[in-house]
DNA sequence: ATTAAGATTGGCT
DNA sequence: GCCAATCTTAATA
């Protein structure tokens, strides 16, 4: 199961596109427990995308006339540096969610990774969880969820993923008729574009799919 | 200084 | 389906 990083000039095409083609994808995450190391493997089966303008964004501030303007703040610096880093955030008092950074420095795009297949180490997701083994669909299907099984947190914002401890792979391309869309969940605004994509046939997404 | 909301999850009805 | 948990960030004063 190898697999190389992406280049630079991927995550420059449009970050929709980006998005499409990171499923398929696998984040590789290299862990020390105790003596050992480990290898967590998981296969990116859904994700959404951010834009600019784009009120639903971290890095956009809406204006009372509704025009969104970039906002950068010490939380979502990593979004404004350069693509193919790790933008890492705490949430909700407990859950922390991973975006892949797209675009320029200064143009503040991403990918949020809301669920993976697990592959490889999955004992220790499952440890990592709090979860029995054999519930295989419980181990990543979620932003909170994905990160808890990864061991992915604040320390890793900002993070080069072309490198270890935390790598996103090339994999298997999924191809276009077997990627479904819908409206972005959880957003109080914004939620009906079509930024979200998935695997159709995977069991290991996210629940709810409006639209 | 104060406060409201949040790219969620898990448990309960 | 509904709601509490939990606390940081960012907006408002």
């Amino acid at each position: 199961m190898s697999g190389r990083a992406f280049s630079r000039s991927f995550f420059l095409q449009p970050t929709v596109e980006v998005a499409r083609q990171l499923l398929g994808a696998l984040l590789v995450r290299r862990l020390r427990r105790g003596r050992r190391g480990v290898r967590l493997v998981g296969r990116i089966v859904e994700v959404e995308a951010y834009l600019q303008g784009d009120p639903a964004c971290h890095c956009v501030r809406v204006l009372k006339d509704g025009t969104c303007v970039p906002r950068p703040s010490p939380r979502n610096r990593s979004m404004f540096g350069p693509p193919g880093r790790a933008y890492v955030y705490f949430t909700y008092g407990m859950h922390h969610a991973m975006n892949v950074v797209a675009q320029k420095p200064g143009t503040a795009e991403g990918v949020l990774l809301r669920a993976l297949e697990p592959l490889e180490g999955i004992e220790v997701m499952a440890e990592l969880r709090g979860v029995p083994v054999h519930r295989l669909r419980q181990l990543a299907s979620g932003p909170g969820k994905l990160t808890q099984a990864m061991a992915i947190d604040l320390d890793l914002d900002g993070h080069d993923l072309s490198k270890p401890p935390l790598m996103l792979l090339q994999g298997r391309r999924v191809e276009p008729d077997r990627i479904g869309v819908s409206g972005r969940i959880g957003l109080a605004k914004a939620g009906d574009r079509p930024l979200r994509f998935f695997e159709k046939d995977s069991p290991f997404v996210s629940r709810k799919t409006k639209s």
